[in-house]
DNA sequence: TAGCCGAAATGAAACGTTTCATTCAGGCAT
DNA sequence: ATGCCTGAATGAAACGTTTCATTTCGGCTA
């Protein structure tokens, strides 16, 4: 079945390419009768617009590309939907990419990106990505960081503020008494690692009879927690930390999962927890869990607004920074 | 900035473009000095190959569509992840697409991806799809349907026996005892919540003493589930059934959150709970929950190869039904 | 030396759309 | 009857790639 072309669309109707091609763009600038002609003939031949060919004419297509660091994440699934709304709302489609903390993929993804002539690039970076963006937007393509800013405003972003958030997170602990405090997070390369572990370093310093002690993990997932909990379970009871501070919900699930597991240790009162993100399973968990709340959909919704500014402004050295505030949420896992 | 095209490239490295295409698609063909003459030319001007125009010459894209039913949902995270596996060994990219059960999200993606003559189309399907996608296929785009199969094997699929982990699941209740069981679900427009509550309903049949309720929600989400859990709360105890298969483990959740929420209520005691898809999440509920299984990884990847042959063999009366069976995961929700 | 061969390079055509300068037809005023 | 204006329709050009039939050229054989 060979594909049917706008041109065969206006041979059935009699009319010309250019013709049909304005009944789909702008039909009010046909006549109805002939509007009525040239529709019956594309329901008649099934003639679907081929995608490409009004690409290529047009230098950039209909989509955004989203880069995230894992789909897994409620919390980036959540980001992805708020962006889906705002670029839906515009005509456009979001291609999501997910890197699982990959450098490799990170790349392919924007290679890919870039061959397809994105209408905008959101990316949650993880490696040193300046450069590649840098091209992007001399190319006509706006770029957007989302969960991260630049030191030297170069790029236009939607973040919170982690380390607010690292903050809020330890000063909580604190305020309940604790005083060994663990961070659990991994790893160091990735950006709100960096920086929840920084507030909770800022706050610690604060208070000299409290101490903040460092597991470092593989990645911000379910597993990687449920290892690094069973790191401390091994530990002497003394030896271990009477809090625990997860750089994210992820984590701090999994953690939770392995210090439930003998049985032997209580949540919050030997250990208490405090995660990040405050994903809707949070507030299910085993001990409901604690934790920093962020705008997820807001951000998602914010970055591609902010991204849509910037492509009719074109090139500036004025990049916004949007930088929402955390919130803490308390529940059993640090409360009474 | 004008874009850069394979023109400037072969001037630049004065060659033709014939011979800048072949060094990009099969380099073997060029010799050596030329290729790197090319090369070099490629990255002094930073040149990108154009999808669009790559795609209009032969005709598809190099991804495929993917279409599930709620993005927020794990499972469907794993199948994507799994289907995203496959597609990245042959080079393919995966349109992620996310119907939110409405109907007219499904008609609105299914349109995009004919548009963008994706190489394939994966669907969860919601509403009935039929006629779109035997004209996808006329077009010679493959497709499989993925957690669904249909009556007339009209088309490939990937499923798992849903009839069967609902009679796994609800026969796990009756044989713990439990007498008036409550199914959660809905809305039963969708197929997976029609088959578990058949399987559910085949179990029953077999216990005279045993009855079956319906508690039908708007969605399966965390909210819905919290919403019927609400309702069962509200009812006198003597009402109130003693055990609740869930359609999916976020509803399982959400209910378990609301019948938690007065204290009242043991879990399992008074009420036992099992959901389905045993999602990560599962295991480190308030009450770890009881479940059962589906290989969702593994959904994903099996839906790609299968639509990878399907597309080798052209279109075909034999399509393939593949069938995994769902496997019953035993936690505290229904334990001792 | 003439003829031939294969490897390498060439360049025009084709993919399907949109745009835009141009043409056309009919109605109205002069 | 002539000229002008307007709304509608036209059709060629352009977008950037890949393909493939053709040309070129250096080396080898007879």
């Amino acid at each position: 079945m060979a594909s049917i072309s706008v041109n065969d669309v206006a041979a059935a109707a009699g009319v010309s390419v250019g013709t049909v091609s304005n009944v789909l763009n702008r039909p009010e600038k046909v006549s109805p009768g002939t509007v009525a002609r040239v529709q019956a003939a594309i329901a008649d031949l099934g003639f679907v617009r081929n995608d490409a060919a009004r690409q290529l004419r047009d230098g950039r297509s209909r989509s955004l590309g989203l880069i995230v660091l894992d789909v897994a994440n409620p919390f980036f699934t959540d980001v992805a939907r708020g962006a889906e709304d705002r670029a839906a709302e515009e005509g456009l489609a979001v291609l999501l990419g997910n890197t699982d903390d990959s450098l490799a993929r990170e790349a392919a993804y924007l290679d890919l990106f870039e061959e397809q002539r994105v209408h905008g690039v959101l990316i949650s970076p993880l490696g040193d990505v300046g450069d590649r963006l840098t091209r992007l937007r001399a190319r006509g393509t706006p770029t957007v960081l989302v969960d991260r800013q630049t030191e030297d405003r170069s790029f236009s972003s939607v973040a919170v503020d982690d380390v607010a958030g690292g903050r809020l997170a330890t000063h909580h602990l604190v305020s309940i008494g604790k005083t060994r405090i663990a961070f659990v997070g991994g790893p160091i390369s990735i950006r709100q690692v960096v920086d929840r572990l920084e507030g909770a370093r800022e706050a610690v310093a604060k208070h000299p009879s409290v101490s903040l002690e460092i597991i470092e993990t593989d990645a911000l997932s379910v597993l990687a927690g449920r290892a690094a909990g069973e790191l401390v379970l091994e530990r002497a009871p003394g030896d271990r930390p009477d809090a625990i501070f997860a750089a994210n919900d992820l984590l701090a699930i999994g953690v939770l999962q392995a210090l439930n597991m003998r049985g032997e240790l209580h949540v919050p009162r030997d250990i208490a927890l405090i995660g990040y993100d405050d994903i809707a399973f949070a507030a299910a968990a085993v001990v409901p869990l604690s934790s920093i709340r962020q705008p997820s959909v807001l951000i998602g919704y914010t970055a591609v607004d902010l991204l849509l500014r910037e492509a009719e402004v074109g090139d500036t050295f004025e990049h916004e920074q949007i930088v929402f505030q955390p919130e803490l949420v308390v529940r059993e896992s640090t409360g009474a």
